[in-house]
DNA sequence: CTCGTCATGTAAAGCGTTACATGATTTC
DNA sequence: GAAATCATGTAACGCTTTACATGACGAG
C-alpha cells in the first residue's frame, strides 16, 4: 500500500463525483461540502484540473459565461478515486496550530489566557452555529450523496460541541494549576525547568 | 495582527520553554508532549534551530556524546513566544485527509466501506490507548508545565473517544442510506448526479 | 454605471517530505 | 559483535501560500 500523496487531486475528484462544477465553485465547496477537511487556493486548483483532464479522470462538459469551464468526473476518475480509497493508507500527519498554542498557555497568567480562551470559544461557537444552519437545507434536498454529507456534518457538530465544552473546563483547570504554584514570573518557571534538566544530565 | 506563519519556530520554542533538549529529542517530543498537534522532520528542525540561535531566541547550552547539542530557550525567546501567542491570529486552515475520505464513502458498497471503517476504528482505538497510558506518568511527575500537558492530553482522549463513537454510529447510518436507495452501481449514481446538474444549468 | 461576484490563470517565495550521507554509543 | 538507537545534517522535489494580472456578468 502506497502513502496518501497528492490528496488535492482526490478531494477534487470526490467533489466532482457528487456533482460537476467549475474550479471557482469547487474552491467554495471545500468549506461547505467537506467542512474544511480539505482546502486549496485557486492557484492550486486550476492547474490540477488541467492535469486531471490530461489524465482522463475528468472532462470539460460545458462552457458558460465569463469563459467558465464546467468539469465532470469520468468513469476512469471514479475508478481511480475508489482505488485510492481502498488501496492507499491515509496520511494521518496532522497539524493544528490553535490546539498547539494551548499547550503553551502555562507561560501566560490568568488574565492573558482568559482573553485567548474567549477568542477561541467565540470562534468555535460561530463555527458550530454555521454547521447547524446547514443541517436542514441538506436534509431537505434529499440527494443521495448529500445524505453522506449530512452524516459527516454530524461529526463537525459533535466535534465543535465537545471542543467548546472542553475549552470551558480547561480554563478553570488552568487557573487551578496556576494558583497551586508559587512562582509568578514566566522566566522563573523556564529557568527552574532548565535547572532541572541540567541536574538530570 | 499578523497571520500565524512559521508555526514550526514557535512549536520548537514552546517545547524548549518546557525543558531544554537536542534536535533529535525535540522531534520525538512533538508526538508525546504536543500529541501530534504539530510535527516536523529532522531536515526541517536542524536548520530552524540554527536560525533561532542566530536570532537569539535559543542558545546551545551544552554538547554531549555523538556531537549532540542541547538547546535552551532564552529570555528573548520566551518574550517572542508570548508575543506570538497574544498578538497573532492562529492559522486555522485545517486539512484532515482521513476525515475527507469519509465524505466519499457514498461511492462504496457496504462491504467495501465496512473494511475501511474497521481500519479507521482500529487506528483510533490504538491512539486512544496510547494517550490513556501517558496520563499516569505525567500526573506522577507533577512538574508545573506538565500539568498543562495533562490538560491538553485530556482533549486528545475526549476527541478519540468521541470520534470512535461517531465512527460506529456512522457505519450504521451509511448502511441505512444505501439500503433506502435502489441504485447499486457507483457509475449510475454519478451519472444521475451529472444529469441533475445538466438540467439545472 | 458602479460594485460585488464570478471566473481563470501565472510567478515567486516559503514550507514540508523524501532520499541520501555519515558516524558514535548503547544494549543484548 | 550485531542491531537498535542516538545524533546531525544536505539536496532535490513537491505542495501551499501570497501576490499579481485580467476581465465578464448581474444586481441595484
Amino acid at each position: 500500500m502506497s502513502k496518501g500523496q497528492g490528496a488535492l487531486r482526490y478531494a477534487l475528484l470526490g467533489l466532482l463525483a457528487g456533482s460537476p462544477g467549475t474550479g471557482y465553485a469547487l474552491k467554495k465547496r471545500f468549506a461547505i461540502e467537506l467542512a474544511d477537511a480539505w482546502y486549496a487556493e485557486t492557484s492550486q486548483i486550476y492547474p490540477e484540473l488541467a492535469r486531471m483532464v490530461e489524465d482522463g479522470l475528468i472532462s470539460e462538459i460545458s462552457r458558460g459565461a465569463r469563459g467558465s469551464k464546467t468539469y465532470a468526473i469520468t468513469d476512469a476518475g471514479i475508478d481511480e478515486l475508489v482505488r485510492w480509497l481502498k488501496e492507499t493508507e491515509p496520511n494521518r500527519a496532522s497539524r493544528n496550530e490553535s490546539l498547539m498554542r494551548l499547550f503553551f498557555f502555562f507561560l501566560l497568567d490568568d488574565d492573558e489566557s482568559a482573553e485567548l480562551f474567549r477568542r477561541e470559544i467565540r470562534h468555535h461557537r460561530e463555527t458550530l452555529e454555521r454547521y447547524k444552519s446547514w443541517k436542514e437545507p441538506i436534509a431537505k434536498a434529499n440527494v443521495y450523496h448529500e445524505r453522506f454529507n449530512l452524516i459527516v456534518l454530524d461529526w463537525g457538530i459533535r466535534y465543535e460541541e465537545g471542543f467548546i465544552e472542553w475549552l470551558e473546563w480547561t480554563e478553570a483547570e488552568a487557573k487551578k494549576a496556576r494558583k497551586s504554584r508559587g512562582l509568578s514570573s514566566r522566566k522563573a518557571s523556564a529557568e527552574a525547568s532548565a535547572r532541572r534538566a541540567a541536574r538530570a544530565s
